[in-house]
RNA sequence: GUCGCCAUGGUCAAGUGGUCAAGACGUAGCCCUCUCACGGCUGAGUCGGGGGUUCGAUCCCCCCUGGCGAUACCA
């Protein structure tokens, strides 16, 4: 046959026969129903949402069911390696709780069905192919990319289907003698899959295929036709054969990855039955979009354009990765928001996720709703928690302020707790960086008068209002008694004890109450508006609350 | 262009052959209130269009439109 000696003709090295891989990777012995998942991003560096957003799938996958979830460097495309990248991914993954049972990792890697990465399996791919061209479901192509450019123009004025496939595949049946001559004389060369699909035919006379996919049950699509390259002249495998050696050898079940792949899913079905493989099960993800500020449309996201999205960027505005989990589970599963209503204390692994609630169209990505999110999750953490978290925030992005924020921790603690107690907490906590900036005013280093008195305190009454408060002020009154004092000065000064009072006859007084306390809030937090005085005074402290009057009512004198 | 996927308010979405078409975010107003938040109440706002099938379609079928994706020796 010649395709054995075209076969011991393109692979000159000994290579282990498919038998043998079987053998070293047998398949795992886990429990009944297990999943076996992974994750395969390639090592750009670059990692954002949508990446977190599939990355969660499978990970809840793999945990719900007592499975195994790794992680594969698909490295086999050289121009896309970026310097330290899988660092940077793992590290980014680790921050919002992804984690691996097996696989790459920043100093090596874990597990028995490695190498995990695509740029170490190369005897394993070309292993197979040799199979495939023994098989004859695979030959070696010369085709030029100045032939398949001309090819492909043509077919696009003859509006046929582009692609390299039936009498386009020049190479896909050629003598023996003259392959061997080229390969000897050193010409490049591609392996091509030697489809078995029909050309010949139109595309809706074409024999169809059906697949079941676990979000989108089952689909019919046309079979796959064309010719696609195997292994590239450089010897790498392509993602479609890397991905039918790869998940078949370590035994995942379940291949979770974006629509994008939709349209080649009849590519991996031909090569895994060619393979003899069995088909995992698919799990097509809708692709988390966004709108492009410059055309107003929605797009999926994008690597090149939405740095904004990269985990990054999350990571440098502080929001909590339990909160951007959260937010991921809310578009993930619908239900999981009136869970999370009816669960307020439980964690959100206790949340049943499954695929099949997962929906079929793409999600805008929002980030008010995220924000709304972080909220509530922030207010199911401590404060001192809360407090650790921003100032291991601010030691990575915010250095001028670390030092300041962080030299007393329980200082910072007591202030993320302002007004988060009782029936109905604050909620002002979003994000580190958000944080930083609503708490700086607690801090003499920070502290400034940012807004002006309002205009019906008459400039006169400024200090009046802040010596009375002063001459009265006891620290350890409690919050009702303070108020009273407030009530009083207020009465003393012309204004109206209650607001309704003022608002009835306005005439009467100069303002009301609230109007002078703003004078006090500002003196305290250079802010009209604040959480409650009294407790932030508390956090203060007596001496700096008094220094900031003192300090405020001198500029009025 | 061709092929594929998708289609319920601004956003995320539940939903069924007969519903006043859930809920959340956002938004408007009111209430609470020393400010701001929080909370409460009320409101505005949707089944892309056209054909069928049916006594009846948001729901089932077809077409159109729109959005997204694929069309590489990238993944």
């Amino acid at each position: 046959m010649n395709n054995l000696e075209l076969a011991k003709l393109i692979f000159k090295d000994e290579l282990k026969a498919p038998d043998e891989y079987e053998l070293i990777y047998p398949p795992r012995e886990l429990p009944a129903g297990a999943m076996v998942t992974r994750l395969g991003p390639s090592p750009t560096g670059f990692i954002h949402l949508g990446n977190l957003y599939g990355a969660f799938v499978d990970m809840r996958m793999a945990k719900q069911s007592d499975g195994v979830f790794y992680l594969r460097i698909e490295d086999t495309d050289d121009k896309r390696y970026v310097d330290g990248a899988v660092d940077s991914i793992i590290s980014a993954l680790d921050f919002f709780g992804i984690n691996f049972d097996e696989g790459a990792e920043s100093d090596g890697e874990r597990g028995a069905y490695g190498p995990y990465y695509q740029s170490l399996r190369g005897e394993i791919y070309r292993a197979y192919a040799k199979k495939m061209v023994e098989d004859g479901y695979a030959y070696p192509c010369f085709l030029t990319s100045e032939e398949i450019a001309e090819i492909r123009s043509a077919q696009e004025a003859a509006k046929e289907t582009p692609g390299v496939y039936g009498k386009y595949a020049k190479y896909r049946n050629e003598e023996f003698e003259l392959v061997k001559a080229l390969i000897e004389e050193g010409r490049e060369y591609v392996l091509r899959l030697k489809s078995s699909g029909k050309t010949d035919v139109s595309p809706d006379e074409m024999s169809q295929i059906t697949v079941f996919d676990a979000i989108r049950g089952e689909l019919v699509m046309p079979e796959n036709n064309q010719d696609i390259v195997i292994l590239k002249s450089n010897g790498m495998p392509t993602y479609h054969f890397a991905h039918a050696v790869d998940d078949h050898l370590m035994r995942t079940t379940h291949v979770v990855r974006g629509a994008e792949w939709l349209s080649t899913l009849p590519v991996h079905v031909e090569l895994f039955e060619k393979l003899g493989f069995d088909l995992p099960i698919y799990c097509h993800t809708a692709q988390l979009m966004k709108i492009d500020e410059e055309t107003g449309q929605k797009r999926k996201l994008s690597k090149r354009l939405d740095s904004e999205l990269s985990l990054d960027y999350y990571m440098s505005q502080g929001y909590h990765p339990l909160a951007v989990r959260e937010y991921l589970l809310t578009i993930l599963n619908s239900d999981y928001e009136e869970w999370r209503i009816a669960n307020p204390d439980r964690a959100n692994e206790e949340f049943d996720f499954s695929v099949e609630k997962m929906n079929n169209s793409g999600a805008l990505f929002d980030i008010l709703k995220l924000q709304d999110i972080s909220k509530d999750t922030l207010l199911r953490l401590r404060g001192d928690e809360i407090a650790d978290f921003v100032a291991n925030w601010a030691s990575k992005y915010r250095r001028e302020q670390y030092d300041v924020i962080a030299q007393d921790l329980e200082y910072l603690a007591r202030i993320m707790d302002i007004g988060r107690s009782g029936a109905k907490p604050r909620k002002d906590l979003i994000y580190a960086a958000q944080i930083a900036d609503f708490i700086s005013y607690f801090f003499d280093e920070f502290f400034v008068i940012k807004d002006s008195i309002p205009p019906e305190v008459p400039t006169g009454d400024v200090p009046l209002i802040l010596s009375k408060y002063l001459d009265s002020f006891d620290f350890s009154d409690d919050s009702q008694q303070w108020f009273e004092k407030i009530r009083e000065i207020a009465r003393d000064a012309g204004y109206a004890e209650k607001p309704k009072d003022y608002k009835k006859e306005p005439d009467k007084y100069k303002g009301h109450v609230g109007h002078v306390s703003t004078v006090i809030r500002i003196a305290i937090t250079g802010l009209s508006q604040s959480p409650d005085i009294w407790e932030i005074q508390q956090v203060l402290g007596e001496e700096r609350t008094r220094a900031r009057i003192e300090k405020f009512a001198a500029l009025y004198r």
